[in-house]
DNA sequence: GTCTATATTTCGATAGAC
DNA sequence: GTCTATCGAAATATAGAC
């Protein structure tokens, strides 16, 4: 009798984006992940192709999770109070899990299936097309997205070096946001 | 008579700059380094700490550069006109310069030195103060350089996937964020 | 499927002669 | 200041026994 499973992919993938958070991505080496899901390094290659495709399904499980946080966020009924709760959502599941959040917007060569995509922007573009028309939809979801992103990120990577309350000017921005996009289009 | 110099810190920088570049942080050793400016690697070492401070070295030139880039951008009389230069200056350096772009923001130690920082951002505040007021000129900064640095980010990482014009959705999201920020403020 | 052992590669960094 | 020579440290990945 063969000796038996003493991992798993899931306890793989799991073991990763934990190592992620507490160690970066420098510090996700394949004998970190060895042990802590309990086996020897080489045994990961029975489940895994290599580092990269590690790298690629851990990128993927946290870009579902935050579909799926969003997808339960902002079906509302009225798309302004909509927007801020997405909003504050991203925030929140960047600041649970910055290292992972970061990762899902580096470039790299395998880029989230389009499908995939589009089911965590899904809730932005319904929120986008409700506040600014369905003809602005996708440019009024990419000013949101990129605002979001863009503060995000830069609060994670400590950007903001002026002071301030960092949350009244998320708060802020939402604010603005929304009524710019909401306003009378352009011309 | 000692051997003459046959490099110099700024040519070290200038090289690193390039390879930056043209490799990416990974590809930026020493030795592509030492190869490039015409000295051995170890030769490297007495003009430069360590790799870190190399990198350091090279992300504050950057940084510096864009800051005179700024500089010469937006300082006219109109602040919904200046608001747009600069963002689109923003935008042309850093595709001019993709990889060093997003080392600026990348989180690390030794972060830009306030000074720099706030040279940097000058203008931004600037052209925030002069739309929104003083009161809200850091929260309107800083939501237009999140809105230009996350755009921005996520065109570089190939993160806008479904389709139409970046160039177009920038334009409107200059146009939306001014009007945003140069109405009334919320009270 | 897991293990031990090891090959490979790469890179950062230092020592000491000139 | 530059060089040759080399160390030392990782980390990825493979081979083959059990």
């Amino acid at each position: 009798m063969p000796t038996p499973d003493r991992t798993s992919l899931g306890a793989i993938v799991a073991a990763g984006r934990d190592i992620l958070e507490a160690a970066g991505l420098a510090g996700l080496t394949m004998q970190a992940v060895a042990d802590r899901v309990g086996v020897r390094a080489p045994s990961l290659y029975k489940r895994v192709r290599n580092r990269d495709d590690l790298v690629r399904l851990i990128t993927e499980a946290t870009f579902q999770d935050l579909g799926e946080q969003l997808a339960t966020t902002g079906a509302g009924l009225d798309p302004r109070r909509d927007l801020a709760e997405l909003a504050r959502a991203v925030r929140a599941f960047a600041h649970a899990r910055p290292v992972g959040y970061q990762l899902i917007f580096m470039p790299r060569a395998g880029g989230p299936s389009t499908e995939a995509l589009r089911h965590a922007v899904g809730p932005v573009m319904r929120v986008a097309e409700n506040l600014a028309g369905e003809q602005h939809a996708l440019e009024a979801a990419r000013t949101i997205t990129a605002w979001a992103n863009g503060f995000i990120s830069m609060e994670l990577s400590g950007a903001f070096q002026l002071g301030g309350d960092l949350d009244q000017a998320y708060e802020f921005g939402i604010a603005r946001l929304t009524d710019a996009l909401a306003g009378p289009p352009p011309r």
